[in-house]
RNA sequence: CGGGGUGUAGCGCAGUUGGUAGCGCGCUUGCUUUGGGAGCAAGAUGCCGCAGGUUCGAAUCCUGUCACUCCGACCA
């Protein structure tokens, strides 16, 4: 009954945006909220962020980070220190204007970003090189007025950590952002799968207030690109702007360097739209809330539900998130719905398995099928766990260097960018001018400057003068 | 911010020339079922997005408005 499973669902292939608002709603993800771009994170998906707060946290403390709290509320006059900074984030603002019944002195920003809010902080407690390096990092929400918004991928409210870091010299805090750059595409590749593009954005895509702004850049199944996460070098703007000083060993007052780092919620947008297939989502094993599921089949007939139980509490004892489902739907029911959900392993034990000893386990990366002696369970589903994991993320590789593209001159640059969407590499004198008319051309823009540079020729195929960078090109979310 | 689409039961949708609201799924109860979204029976559920207007009468026609959603331009 193929036709029936996939008709809850539009297919990926006819109607990508579709398939995707599907998922988020139908494998319980998100609900929308009566607020334009502020969606609901359902248990599920919530259960998803905080495997990957958890995760990256530890990645932090290892790191030397530590945890802290802003408030959310940022006055006017601060966020307009730096002005570069109160340009970019300006038009997306959410003021508080009123408290009580009575109109506040000075209108009140929720956080876009957080920055101004630890520069005021580190004006107050660092004095001396002996407060350096200062490393912190918060687990927050923030606020955009986004006018256009994507469950995950843009939504008005969103949760994510940013990391705002302090040094005595630019060399560390250079460092410290590309440092913390690999920590996110580790993470990416690692835990969620999901290959990543390292490289520097250009100088028009820069975070307000940067002086460099660092990117892992995701490619997603419809050949769209996602930007997974940032990190940044502000050189000492922040610092003079917020006069953040220290006395160096020889006494004299020095402005520190800073960073700041973050991903968010998008990441499981991510997750969703490059593992993801027609049955639904489609979970990495390591982040996945239930790993593997059991599925009773005829469990009214005497034995099942007991050796069903039975295993569940040994693969929990194992350490492996395991999920008993022993509610009255049928299993059929149960098959689709935990694809849906996108849990990498289901084990369907029977009658007939029990006696034979054995289970039915199917994987739902692949949808094989294959019979598993109920003796050592664990360690097989431990390994099997482990191959899902390895094969979506070589999976997902294989078809992200399928989808990127070398282009030479602008002939190839119209033919790829009018067939196709996808990485586009090609080489750039790295003058405005050019970036811009290839986005006004083609409908492309500059990704990121990849660390892992190619030589794809010695000219800008734009304008014919030396080429300085390989950029990376596409459209994105 | 431009262009489209949609608002009717929890979800998905019908609703004819205007006559006072229906179907499927889900939900509740009971019995039978259970190896790919089970069957039968009996139930419960409506500010027809909101506000005006036309009319004896509006889910239906008109005006306004709000929300959601998709596609573009801009941004995590």
């Amino acid at each position: 009954m193929a036709e029936k499973l996939v008709k809850e669902i539009t297919s990926m292939d006819e109607d990508f945006a579709k398939w995707y608002t599907d998922i988020v709603t139908k494998a319980n993800l998100i609900d929308y909220s009566s607020v334009k771009g502020c969606i609901i994170l359902q248990p599920y998906s919530y259960a998803i962020w905080e495997n990957i707060q958890k995760t990256l946290d530890g990645m932090f403390k290892a790191t030397g980070h530590t945890n802290v709290y802003m408030p959310m509320f940022i006055p006017e006059s601060l966020l307009q220190k730096e002005k570069d900074h109160v340009e970019g984030f300006a038009p997306e603002v959410a003021w508080v204007t009123i408290g009580g019944n009575e109109p506040l002195a000075e209108k009140l920003c929720v956080r876009p970003t957080s920055e101004t809010l630890f520069c005021e902080y580190y004006a107050h407690t660092i004095q001396s090189h002996r407060d350096l390096p200062k490393l912190c990092n918060q687990w927050c929400s923030v606020v955009r007025w986004e006018k256009t918004t994507r469950p995950f991928l843009r939504s008005r409210e969103f949760l994510w950590q940013e990391g705002h870091t302090a040094h005595a010299t630019a060399e560390e805090a250079i460092a410290e952002t590309e440092r913390m750059l690999d920590v996110y595409a580790d993470f990416c590749e690692n835990y969620l799968a999901m290959p990543v593009v390292k490289g520097r954005k250009t100088e028009s895509d820069k975070f307000a207030g940067a002086e460099a702004t660092y990117a892992i850049e995701a490619l997603m199944h419809d050949g769209v690109c996602l930007q997974a996460g940032t990190s940044h070098y502000f050189g000492d703007g922040f610092a003079k702007a917020f006069n953040i000083q220290y006395a160096d060993k020889n006494n004299k007052l020095q402005y520190v360097f800073q960073t700041s780092w973050g991903v968010t919620t998008r990441l499981i947008g991510a997750i969703i739209m490059v593992h993801g297939d027609n049955s639904g989502l489609v979970l990495p094993p390591r982040i996945a809330p239930t790993q593997a599921v059991i599925i009773p089949v005829a469990m009214h007939k005497p034995g099942v539900l007991d050796k069903a139980n039975e295993i569940y509490e040994e693969l929990k004892n194992a350490g492996i998130r395991i999920k008993l489902d022993d509610s009255d739907n049928s299993p059929g029911w149960k098959y689709s719905e935990y694809e849906m959900k996108g849990v990498p392993v289901r084990i369907e034990i029977g009658p007939r398995d029990i006696e034979n000893g054995v289970v039915v386990v199917a994987r739902r990366d692949n949808g094989e099928k294959q019979t598993l002696p109920i003796e050592n369970l664990a360690e097989n589903i431990k390994a099997l766990l482990e191959d899902v994991q390895v094969g979506l993320y070589e999976k997902a590789k294989a078809r992200r260097d399928e989808m990127t593209y070398a282009v030479h001159n602008t002939d190839e640059l119209k033919e790829v960018t009018e067939s196709k969407n996808g990485f586009i590499k090609m080489m750039w004198c790295g003058d405005e001018a050019c970036e811009k008319a290839v986005k006004d051309t083609y409908g492309v823009g500059s990704r990121c400057i990849p660390f892992e540079q190619e030589n794809l020729g010695d000219v800008c195929p734009i304008c014919g003068r030396p080429a300085k960078h390989m950029v990376m090109w596409g459209k994105a979310y």
